[in-house]
DNA sequence: CAACGTCATGGTAGCGCTACCATTTTCTCT
DNA sequence: AGAGAAAATGGTAGCGCTACCATGACGTTG
């Protein structure tokens, strides 16, 4: 059963307790335990004692409030279920768990407006630092940014106008190498499928796009794409109305892995052969695309090296040492695969 | 003498600037903002009016400070990239989106002592709730729940005795039923193949056993696990070893989707043909499995359900009326696919 | 050796908000 | 109409911590 605390105070040790029980003042074992190296070993081993007996934790509340700055990272994805970032967020957390900062994560739903309440949220705080994914924020969100006080790192992708900092790759790029490969192999009538339009979406729509005018492939009636959350059995379906609308389709280039495995699911139940009939490229590299029968090729995406990057650049502004270099591209990789194997 | 803006306050407006703007007391825009039935129209109409042109956000810290009580929810998963505790989340977070809590989410990476940290670490902050996974806490993490001074809520499993609130299944019953599925329909050499053997996991295996060997056909031998995080890939490596080890084996019951998915690839490859061959059953199932060729036979959780029912829970108990029913079974669906379609 | 830094420590005054009363106003009753 | 209850509002005093300065004890310098 669950004690209910008193209203006040709730009696758990406060630093006063410690610096009585320690014989100091509260302003030595506050700074004892953010500034060790200010205080001298003596008071600090007496200090650590008394912390360790009355089991002393500090409360971020009223260390946030007295200092005007919370240890906590604000972190805005557009979904959680998402592999992708959920990678990122990964790498976040790992980077963060020896710190003594906290993470504020938000979910916006691929929304700018519950962007820009969680912004409103989450800057209320004042948080140590803010990461967010990708570039195009609303001009309100924006301006919340740039007015945040801390540092500020956009993920996933690159561009050219940071508000603060970047760690991503470029979308665009992704797209057009993979459609370049599918062309390079052979396939012709390379359809693109892609669920959830969001901008790092269309911009590997752009991508392969460019890629296809290039070769003088490019046919609009090529295209599928839907605003629907992307998904495996989303891809299959997909893919169905693709070749329903160009039964010539030789190759597809997929939004991402989950319509990729979808197409190569259909493909299986349709007897379709791939590569030789279809060809498959997915965006992303799950770890299931190479072991898949025949494996996938994909675009490795370094995603949780982006989460572990954009912490450490976070970690750096903090300090004081804003890296020299406020925009990281950390590329990606075509992994050439069964699926692509004419 | 007038009082400059305080650096320390980074300038943003206060309640009291609301206060002095709409004519009232500081402690009336409180409630204005908290309890606003107890303030009249049209106090409250001026003070929204103050607070608009303001710009005016409550300090979060301040406010959990004073009250000694965080709108905060601690929600605790042993990971983050796993589909499933994915889904848990989102529904947490979907039931929260819409009320003034914030979410700090922790993972333990499976591991005890990191839960323990993070208990600490969260229950310095006084949330309003906390959310774990799993029934299996260390006596420590238990106590530190027991002492949080909050509802809490154990989740993903039921058992006998929560500390304090519990939704979720029996993932003993799972097994269980994914088992005697695979025996009715005609299978014998049943394997068992597992990643992670977290306690859910051990407890499915349970289960697993349990039917075998009421039918009369355990055999050890048929076990094949791990301690290493599940994936795809890895399954496909399992199910190589299971098969080397047995290769009269015409079923497998796996631990997880994953694995699922990694012994059809390779049932796949190696010209296996499944149903006939070797049947194979899952466990979550997500999205895919009904997408995949054959479809696969899987254990459908509620996990998102679970999410959502955790935190009216925890609502309904900050709301002062404790739910009577402390134990919530969400129960589990078996899923029938062609991959055990004989 | 006076003058001046530097280091280690402590006191004071809030940070922005709300719990806990006190006070005033309004609404019931008899 | 007057007493009492209830509703509406406000004042005060912190919540637990740290920024800012003050203090005293040392060293260092010319």
């Amino acid at each position: 059963m669950i004690k209910p605390r008193s209203r006040r105070g709730g009696g758990r040790p406060t630093i006063s307790d410690v610096a009585r029980k320690a014989g100091v003042g509260a302003i030595t074992v506050s700074r004892a335990l953010r500034e060790p190296e200010r205080v001298s070993l003596d008071l600090r081993r007496q200090i650590q004692a008394a912390v360790d007996e009355l089991g002393y934790v500090p409360d971020p509340n009223a260390r946030a409030l007295a200092s005007a700055r919370a240890e906590v990272f604000g972190v805005l994805v557009p979904s959680l279920t998402n592999n992708v970032f959920a990678e990122v967020v990964r790498g976040i957390y790992d980077s963060l768990s020896d710190s003594p900062f906290r993470i504020q994560l938000g979910n916006t739903h691929y929304s700018g407006l519950e962007e820009e309440r969680l912004l409103q949220v989450f800057g209320s705080q004042r948080p140590a630092a803010l990461i967010v994914a990708g570039i195009d924020q609303t001009p309100t969100s924006r301006k919340l940014l740039e007015n945040a006080g801390c540092p500020v790192v956009q993920v996933m992708e690159t561009g050219p106008d940071p508000v603060d900092m970047m760690v991503g790759f470029s979308h665009l790029d992704g797209g057009r190498t993979a459609t370049e490969h599918l062309i390079e192999v052979g396939y012709r009538r390379i359809g693109f499928i892609g669920a959830r339009m969001d901008p790092r979406s269309r911009r590997r729509l752009a991508g392969y796009r460019a890629a296809m005018e290039k070769a003088g492939l490019f046919d609009p009636r090529l295209i599928t794409t839907t605003p629907v959350l992307s998904s495996v059995s989303l891809g299959r379906e997909m893919f169905r109305d693709a070749l329903a609308k160009m039964p010539t389709l030789d190759g597809v280039f997929c939004n991402n892995d989950d319509i990729a495995l979808g197409v190569l699911f259909e493909c299986h139940r349709a007897a379709i052969d791939v590569p030789k009939t279809i060809g498959i490229v997915g965006f992303n590299d799950l770890d299931m695309m190479q072991v898949a029968f025949p494996s996938i090729t994909s675009i490795r995406t370094h995603r949780y090296e982006i989460g572990r990057r954009a912490v450490a650049m976070a970690l750096a502004a903090i300090a004081g040492d804003r890296p020299e270099q406020r925009i990281v591209d950390l590329g990606f990789e075509l992994k050439r695969r069964e699926s692509t194997a004419r």
